[in-house]
DNA sequence: ACAAAAGTGTTAACGGTACACCCATGT
DNA sequence: ACATGGGTGTACCGTTAACACTTTTGT
C-alpha cells in the first residue's frame, strides 16, 4: 500500500503539519498561545516552547486540519483561523528539535513542510491548561519573540504579524475578534496603534470611529472607575458586512 | 526507514507539491503559461490543461522546488516566484486527475498538498515547448478561466491574481516584471488599469509616474507607428531600492 | 486633410494631520 | 482640591479626481 509509494517517490514524500498563532490583547499587550516542550539534553530535562501545530491527515482540508489541531492541543474552538504561509524544511530542524520528534512520533523526520495558521482570540478564553500533558499559557509575544522557541516559530510569528497588519486595512473585521463584546474607544485605539505600529491622534481617532456605522455606541458606561467613565461600543457584523457591499456607508 | 514512519502515522502523510502560475502581458491582454496534459478516459485519448507543478524534495525549500519545477517544466528560469498560498486536498482530485497521477507517479494517490506560487514573466521568453513530452504554452487569463483546468487550477489562478492585486501596492516593483524593458507610458498605464481593475486618467498618471525616481524616461521612442510616437521609458531597479529605504524620494 | 494616439496644467473636493482645553469621577 | 483619564472642534496641507485642447506622424 502506502510504502509502494515511498519507494517509488523515495525523497518526494514528507511530513505536512499545521502550526497555528494565536494572539490574543490584554491590558494593551499582545499575547500569544504557546505550548511548553519537555526535552531531554545531554540527560537533563529542559523545558522550552513551540507554537500549537500537528500533522495533517490526507482526508481533511487545509483549515479544518488547523482548526482541530489547535482544539486538541489547547481546547479552543470556533476562532477564525487564517492561512499566512507555508514554510519549507531545510534548516527549521534544529538538533533538539529532532530529538523531540523522535520521542513524540518514533521515527527520525527529515523533512517537516508545515502551513502556518494565525488567529485572533480574546484572551479570557477557558483553556485546557495541561491537554494531553502540555502546558498551555499565554505569553506577551515581545517576551516570545526574545526565546528560541521550537522549529523556526520565531518566524512564525513574525511572519503572523506580518499577516495581520497587511489584512487589517483590507479587512477591519479581524481586528475587533481581539476586543471583547464591549470595548471602549481607547481599547479600540490601542489595537489600532499596535496594528500600524504607531501613535494615533485621540481626536483624529474618534471621528474616523464614529464614521463607521458598525462601531455602536451603547448606553453603558464603564464603572467604579477613579475618573470620568468610558462608554462602551460594540462591533456590529451584520452592519460590518453591509458596508463591504457597496453600501453608501 | 520511512516505512516505519508510515505505518506509525497512518493517514498523516501525503504527497506535497508545488504549483506555479507564471502570468505575462502581451497587447494588453493578460496570459497565463499552461501545459497540456493527455489523459486517457473511456478508452478515448482527451487533452486537457494544467499548472506547470511538481513535488517537493525533502531536503529543498519551498521556494527552491518551485525554482526548480517551473525550470524542469517550461525552460523559465530567474522569475521572481511569490508563494501566495496553500491548498488542501479535499476535493482537489477529480476521478480524470487521480487517473493522470496513477499514470504518472505509477500508484494511487489520495492527498495532494499544494503551495501555489504566482510569478510575472515577459511573454517573449523562450520556452521548451515540448519539455519532457509536454506542451508548454501561454492562454490569455480569462480563456483559461473559462476552462475546467486540472485539480483545483482555476481556483489557483484565482488566487494568485487576487495575491498580485493585494501585493502591489505594497512593493509597486513586481509589476515591472511583467512589462518590456523599455515600455511606453500606455503600457504602464494598463498595466495598473489591469491590477486595479478600473481606468486610470492619462494625465493623473503621468504626473504620479513623473514623480517616480525609479521610472526614467529614455531618449528613444516608438518607430513606424500610424500617429505621433510615444516615448520609451525604464524601470531602474536600484533608484526603486534605494526609494524604499527611506530615501527622500 | 484627416485619422489616431501622444502629450500636457489647473482647479476643486476630500481626507489626513496637527493641535489644547474642559469634563466627570474617585481619593 | 487634586489627580486621572474621557471627551470634544478647527484650521492647514497634501493627495486625488475631474476635465479639453494641441502636437506629431502616417496614410
Amino acid at each position: 500500500m502506502n510504502s509502494t509509494v515511498l519507494s517509488k517517490l523515495g525523497l518526494a514524500v514528507n511530513h505536512m503539519s499545521v502550526d497555528c498563532v494565536v494572539l490574543g490583547l490584554a491590558e494593551s499587550t499582545l499575547y500569544v498561545l504557546l505550548i511548553k516542550r519537555k526535552v531531554e539534553e545531554d540527560g537533563k530535562i529542559v523545558y522550552d516552547y513551540k507554537l500549537p501545530g500537528g500533522l495533517i491527515y490526507s482526508d481533511e482540508d487545509l483549515d479544518d486540519a488547523a482548526a482541530r489541531v489547535l482544539k486538541e492541543l489547547t481546547g479552543v474552538r470556533n476562532l477564525h483561523m487564517m492561512q499566512f504561509k507555508a514554510f519549507g524544511s531545510r534548516n527549521r530542524i534544529s538538533a533538539r528539535d529532532a530529538k523531540w520528534l523522535k520521542d513524540t512520533l518514533d521515527d527520525n523526520v527529515q523533512a517537516l513542510v508545515t502551513v502556518g495558521y494565525v488567529a485572533l482570540g480574546r484572551i479570557g478564553r477557558k483553556l485546557n491548561l495541561h491537554n494531553a500533558g502540555n502546558e498551555v499559557c499565554w505569553m506577551p509575544v515581545n517576551e516570545a519573540l526574545k526565546l528560541e522557541l521550537a522549529f523556526d516559530h520565531n518566524t512564525l510569528i513574525n511572519d503572523a504579524l506580518k499577516a495581520v497588519r497587511h489584512n487589517a486595512d483590507a479587512d477591519p473585521a479581524i481586528l475587533y475578534t481581539l476586543l471583547p463584546n464591549k470595548f471602549t474607544a481607547l481599547q479600540l485605539r490601542m489595537l489600532y496603534e499596535f496594528v500600524y505600529n504607531k501613535e494615533i491622534d485621540v481626536r483624529n481617532f474618534k471621528k474616523k470611529m464614529m464614521q463607521l456605522a458598525y462601531v455602536e455606541p451603547l448606553e453603558e458606561y464603564e464603572q467604579g472607575v477613579a475618573h470620568r467613565a468610558a462608554r462602551y461600543y460594540r462591533f456590529n457584523r451584520v452592519k460590518y458586512k453591509k458596508s463591504r457591499r457597496g453600501g453608501t456607508d
